[in-house]
DNA sequence: GTTGACATGTTATACTGTAACGCTATATCC
DNA sequence: GGATATAGCGTTACAGTATAACATGTCAAC
């Protein structure tokens, strides 16, 4: 089994990717701190992962670097980390690929938005801009109270794009 | 197992349910017949079933019924048609549900945008707004070309916020 | 009435997610 | 330090969701 480093990148745009994981993780630890949540080795090793392969990975995915790691190998080990992780702001679930990433900008208040390549499979958390807004805006007109939203869109990232009809391989 | 006369409305208002699925029907005769896409028996049995039950079903409670009604007794009877028709734009998938629902104005253009009660499990497709240009915003900053949305948020509906502490039973 | 394309039926299996139980580690209180 | 309470982890077992692949049937065009 391949290690990840030829997958796509998470965003579109080539970036500092050890500072990015760094800071992500730095920002992890205090923000934990503050609310008083323990960082537990799986939990830690856990968001490790997803900042490291820097792409979204399904549990299965996350399970099977953590066994190799030495941790439990049934599939609650690595749902229940991710869960904590994403109670925590820390880590989005895409349920269109049925996976996880690390948050970009943990701290931040944000209705995320996440941009998937049917071509690459790269995933892009997209600036937020006024979709908060507007999708409150529609629930308001309803008198629905937001608690949570998942705003995920298919389709061709630029690199992608340019290649288009030549060898990539489709999500559908 | 009841029938679902007794399960949340799709919508939170009350309004004229037989109407609006005949007109839901008529109209997807009318754009597949254009298209040339053939509306098969199972395809609007399936169909038939979303509009009656009125909320969103998961494949396999379609398939119950479907088998109810003589057809094949496999997931991908149901599976197929449920595609079928999503692409169709007849029908919407609701990720965060594993579920179907039977889409209230097919032909117009829009992004479906979901408000789902995590008490009565509601589900409403909220008015479009401004929603799609704002996604359409966000996309463009980093040249990302959208094919397909999943917009969904989990919250409380204007009923289940009024008896908020009572007797509701959570999603989580 | 044969051909070809599309749709359905069916088998089998893969993938995703969770309930429940017991043990261990950590924190707290005395 | 030792008792107690709580949260987290490991494990078993299973439930729920989805798809690949192939066989059969149906329909329209020629």
């Amino acid at each position: 089994m391949p290690d990840d480093h030829s997958d796509p990148d998470l965003a579109f745009a080539p970036h500092d990717h050890a500072r990015c994981a760094g800071d992500a993780m730095a920002r992890a630890e205090t923000s934990l701190a503050l609310g008083g949540q323990r960082l537990t080795a799986v939990r830690r090793r856990t968001l490790q992962i997803l900042l490291e392969s820097h792409r979204a990975l399904g549990a299965y995915e996350v399970l099977d670097r953590l066994v190799a790691d030495g941790y439990g190998n049934q599939p609650p080990v690595a749902y229940r980390a991710l869960e904590f992780l994403e109670e925590q702001g820390l880590v989005h679930r895409i349920r269109r690929l049925n996976a996880f990433t690390a948050c970009m900008h943990p701290g931040e208040v944000h209705a995320p938005a996440f941009l998937i390549c049917r071509a690459c499979h790269a995933v892009a958390e997209a600036p937020a801009g006024t979709l908060g807004a507007a999708l409150q805006a529609a629930a308001d007109t309803l008198h629905f109270t937001i608690e949570r939203s998942t705003i995920e869109a298919v389709g061709l990232c630029p690199a992608c794009k340019a290649t288009a009809g030549t060898a990539t391989r489709g999500i559908a």
